[in-house]
DNA sequence: AACCTAAACAGAAAAAGTTTCTATTTAAGA
DNA sequence: TCTTAAATAGAAACTTTTTCTGTTTAGGTT
């Protein structure tokens, strides 16, 4: 599984509560907030606190498995990369508002160097949503 | 001045402590977090308290004064709109991580409706960085 | 100019979210 | 098996944010 190498080579352990980690995530229809992944780790982990949930997200994201999404408001959430990366590599995600699905976008169309309203543009942030193909499938079947 | 029109116009008040609020960010390079803003309203407003600020920010940026700035990592910052709309009209920012400028922009390179990756996009957050063009001119002198 | 009312205010308090710390346990390479 | 750096638990502290209550004020009206 990508996800074990990327920890691996992060020289990070590859503990039972990380695996448990990654696969409430793969269950997950959408991002987490870290009180949310406790409560379904409490289940198989009952010794385990909120600290640990944080220092581990955070080990995760800093490692690729997983990313921080924005435009929660003022929540913290991660969901998994997709198509994780070893390098630190510039992409986005799209988040389907349906089932959660992650897409990753390669290519943003904002670019380092573009002019934008008399900006030079250096960086930028940027989290999409959108609809994914199988749930716009639905959607239609639904309708018509 | 528009941002008290934006005030008026939501059933709200103009009071002392608002235009204030408002002073200091035309004053302010960048973005304001709540507990910057409060620490520089003390001097003014011996008794205003945290609480009063965070409920301020929120009702001028719900007025469209301010907007809540993203990409700050899990900070809280508001910055105010260069050029305040009425109407809930979409619209991003672009700050100047120089001198904290903000730029208006008002065709995102996003647009709902696109297809991306296979999502059919329905929403985005967009929170540009950049130089601008006075800082670009102070640049390019300070190096040449 | 005084009056009225909805809104803003102060301040305390509570709640929520997050970080830090120390001692103990464990994953995984040697 | 041994060793060690890393992960863990749990408490505690800390910061940020929200809620609540009673008091004051802006701004339209009489």
């Amino acid at each position: 599984m990508e996800a074990h190498s990327l920890i691996k080579d992060a020289g990070l352990k590859l503990t039972p509560r990380r695996r448990a980690m990654i696969a409430h995530f793969s269950l997950s229809s959408g991002p987490l907030a870290p009180v949310e992944l406790h409560e379904r780790l409490k289940a198989e982990f009952p010794r385990c606190g909120l600290p640990g949930v944080y220092r581990n997200l955070e080990a995760l994201a800093d490692c690729g498995v997983l990313f921080r999404v924005a435009g929660f408001g003022r929540e913290r959430r991660y969901a998994l990369c997709s198509q994780p990366h070893h390098e630190e590599h510039h992409h986005h995600h799209i988040i389907c508002i349906s089932c959660g699905r992650v897409g990753q976008v390669e290519e943003c169309l904002y670019q380092e160097g573009m002019m934008i309203d008399g900006f030079r543009l250096v960086g930028h942030l940027v989290q999409l949503r959108g609809v994914c193909a199988p749930c716009a499938v639905k959607e239609s079947e639904g309708s018509g």
